[in-house]
DNA sequence: CTCATATTTCGACTTTCTTAGAAATATAAG
DNA sequence: CTTATATTTCTAAGAAAGTCGAAATATGAG
């Protein structure tokens, strides 16, 4: 993974909002849940959450999918995977790190 | 971990200068590495740099320790490891999503 | 004490983010 | 076509972040 990627990625769920919308999106599973639906357990304007809905889909964690009117939002399990082994391993490719650190071999 | 402060160590590795400082200093190892070495291999501003490092400390993925007139900084491992955990775990943390993204038995 | 080095604080500026109401759009139902 | 529902776009305002030069501070050396 690109670092801007992974930067941009880890900006997106550093916001309170995101975070918590992301973490209902991830226990949604993969039959995901509409727009609305988030709304109902966040309460934020629909706007905002719009706003923050684009946000998790323009950095990939999130993708979106119409069926008629309503939008079903899912999170994007391999995106998730991918972000993980970047923290885990790509900050640690020297093997130089502790290697508690590491999920792959030096 | 609470929500707010993976919340804030998010945000504090979204900044691609950050994740830059990060990323060295992990690499760095037990050993750290001193604010003026990390300039030297980023040569952004010292002030900059300053201010970076203090929000990385802040959030708890940095430590710092006075030697002489240097300072030295290091990567806080179990912080990592904890925030990896975060994201690994605590969103699955009902078992509802797919297996792939558990770490734990649900 | 004075100097030199390392780092932080201050101050200012510009950019980006966050929020949310109002209006616009999209889609389906009647 | 009209209506109803779901979501986005537009717009604006305030808050926060990022940047960096200049000045201040801290520590040790001579």
């Amino acid at each position: 993974m690109k670092h801007e990627k992974a930067a941009a990625q880890l900006e997106a769920l550093g916001n309170p909002t995101r975070l918590k919308i992301y973490r209902i999106l991830v226990r949604a599973g993969e039959e995901g849940m509409s727009v609305g639906q988030v709304q109902g357990k966040l309460g934020v304007p629909a706007s905002t959450l719009s706003h923050h809905c684009k946000r998790l889909c323009e950095t990939g964690l999130v993708s979106q999918e119409r069926q008629a009117t309503t939008l079903i939002c899912r999170a994007n399990y391999p995106a998730m995977q991918a972000l993980l082994g970047y923290l885990a391993d790509e900050c640690c490719a020297d093997g130089t790190c502790p290697p508690v650190m590491r999920t792959r071999a030096p």
